[in-house]
RNA sequence: GCAGUUGUAGCUCAGUUGGUUAGAGCGCCUGUCUGUGGAACAGGAGGUCGGUGGUUCGAGCCCACCCAACUGUACCA
């Protein structure tokens, strides 16, 4: 024998990690969503707009604070004419580039939505992508908190809207410009501190992820992941003094003795008389202390109870350009993945103020609000937690070929079916035994197929064998032939009947798309 | 990025203290069955055991390095 034939050297099929290919199930959940999130956006009043999903890249803001990694998490790469261009990572900058581009054609305050894939180039984890969909929500050209509390109750109204009950999430709202100004209040202003300002921010939004005393360790030497002083990784903390640490975990109402998870902060009215004592006479900490108490009182006469919408010292978010009021909204639920581990998805959605994108190309105040879901991380913990309906779509009635020379016949009934709005197809593979037909109708989720033979051709009928009863009375059969010769859930009728009985068949499982 | 764990068939995994030709279940294809999807039975395809180098008479197993995935952590506009 001559040489082994050398195996060719195949293309590996594979997709790089954190993206992913989605199916029809996933498909038409992320249409049910977005088209829920669209109904209540536009009820706000908002209208849409799209941008593309690149820029230049300094138009997504890559010049701002906290660029102390230069290109890292964007995905970009230069033009022919050497400019750098990036995948948009968000929807916001975008949205600040076309306002400020078309700032004296749009009307002001400007209200608009849209929803879109965005690129992140860090590592994926669960509901974490590389790419993934937001659906986007701004407010642009009013300064005014009541549009920051309306992104509060659109954002419980959204929630409700999918579909997630009252209860099982919670929209948080926090003011950086408390944060700020209780930072300010233990000499951490100026240029020269912007660094640990940003350290202590990244501590407080831990904290619903380590007990406090986790958090006392990232505000003051620092801490280690492996538990003890030398194992694992070591994030550097923010070097602060006993009294500045306690400052700070004042701030937040958490007690330092709590192990864990919850603020104490009982109340909107107890959080906020909590800032009020922290940030003392500070000016910046008591005009963000106003903002929030005006929020308060607009979404509690709206009706927007504190289960629903509730003030959280540990909310942080969007170091980089917020600057006023920010939200979240989380999950409460727990989530598990499939061997019962409980799994952290963190927030699904959020935003908040940000009052100097804008202006960054127009060179005056342009105040701006918005707020954004998280459609893919929405759905992966939708999906987890079984909330969503991954049911396959019922494939096309499927006309079988029984006659090769005889398929201008069955391309008619196909005609017929899609003339009535009936989802049908002609079996267009190999025609040659009526096995390989149902086989492929079955794994196409098909409703029923049409069958028509010489035997039925010559008595002018149709057999239509309904596929979804058929699998359930094949429970019963045991052996081949007998399965062969009931023939289960196949009846025939006239040719003529053809579209009134398989519409019969299509609303006795009520398929969807019927 | 840092740390830990794990890489054997399309999927889930076995594989003795290093010893001939690397296995199972499920899935896939074919046949029993040229007018009927399931089940059953029979058969078949599919692996450079993540990669490279080393130790050894001999490596899926031992050693070194590399790669990838997972988990935690960092970052997260």
């Amino acid at each position: 024998m001559a040489e082994k034939p050398k195996k060719p050297q195949k293309l590996k099929a594979r997709l790089p990690r954190g993206l992913e290919d989605r199916g029809p199930a996933a498909i038409a959940a992320t249409r049910q969503m977005v088209e829920k999130i669209r109904e209540v956006y536009e009820r706000y009043g908002f209208e849409p707009v799209e941008t593309p999903a690149m820029e230049f890249t300094d138009a997504l803001g890559k010049f701002l604070p906290d660029q102390d990694r230069p290109n890292e998490g964007v995905f970009s790469f230069q033009d022919d004419d050497e400019q750098w261009i990036s995948l948009r990572y968000d929807l916001t900058a975008p949205l600040a580039r076309y306002v400020a581009e078309n700032f004296d054609a749009l009307p002001k305050p400007y209200r608009s939505y849209r929803a879109g894939y965005v690129y992140r180039n860090e590592k994926p984890g669960p509901g974490r992508f590389r790419q993934f969909m937001q659906f986007d929500a701004d407010t642009v050209g009013s300064a005014s908190p009541a549009a920051d509390a309306e992104m509060c109750m659109m954002a419980a109204d959204t929630m409700e809207a999918i579909g997630i009950p009252r209860g099982s999430y919670v929209v948080k709202v926090n003011n950086r410009k408390v944060l700020d100004g209780v930072m300010q209040s233990i000499g951490l202003d100026g240029g020269e501190h912007a660094g640990t300002r940003l350290t202590v921010l990244r501590a407080i939004d831990k904290l619903d992820k380590f007990p406090v005393e986790e958090i006392e360790k990232l505000l003051g030497p620092g801490r280690w992941d492996g538990g003890e002083e030398g194992k694992g990784d070591f994030t550097k903390g923010a070097g602060l003094d006993a009294v500045g640490i306690s400052r700070v975990i004042n701030f937040t109402g958490y007690k330092g003795d709590s192990s864990g998870s919850k603020s104490e902060a009982g109340s909107n009215a107890v959080t906020l008389a909590n800032f009020e004592s922290v940030v003392e006479d500070n000016a910046l900490g008591k005009e963000g202390v106003a903002e929030l108490a005006t929020i308060k009182e607009l979404i509690a006469a709206a009706g927007y109870d504190e289960s629903r919408i509730v003030i959280d010292p540990s909310v942080v978010r969007g170091l980089e350009y917020y600057t006023g009021p920010v939200y979240e909204v989380e999950l409460t639920l727990e989530t598990r993945d499939e061997k019962g581990r409980s799994v952290r998805f963190g927030s699904v959605g959020g935003g908040g103020r940000y009052d100097g994108l804008v202006s960054r190309f127009r060179g005056e105040p342009v105040p701006a609000t918005g707020f954004s879901i998280g459609v893919s991380r929405l759905q992966a913990a939708l999906t987890m937690i079984g909330k969503l309906d991954t049911r396959p779509e019922f494939g096309p009635v499927v006309v079988t070929v029984f006659d090769r020379d005889r398929v201008a016949d069955y391309q008619k009934m196909v005609a017929q079916l899609r003339h009535a709005n009936i989802r049908a197809e002609l079996y267009l593979g190999n025609p040659k035994n009526m096995g390989n037909q149902l086989k492929y109708a079955d794994r196409r989720n098909s409703p029923c197929v049409i069958i028509q033979g010489s035997d039925e051709k010559a008595r002018g009928e149709i057999q239509i064998k309904d596929l979804i009863e058929g699998a359930k009375a094949a429970a019963a059969i045991a052996s081949n032939q007998e399965w062969r010769e009931t023939r289960p859930a196949q009846f025939s009728c006239a040719e003529g009947e053809i579209v009134a009985k398989v519409r019969e068949v299509l609303a006795r499982h009520d398929v969807r798309w019927a």
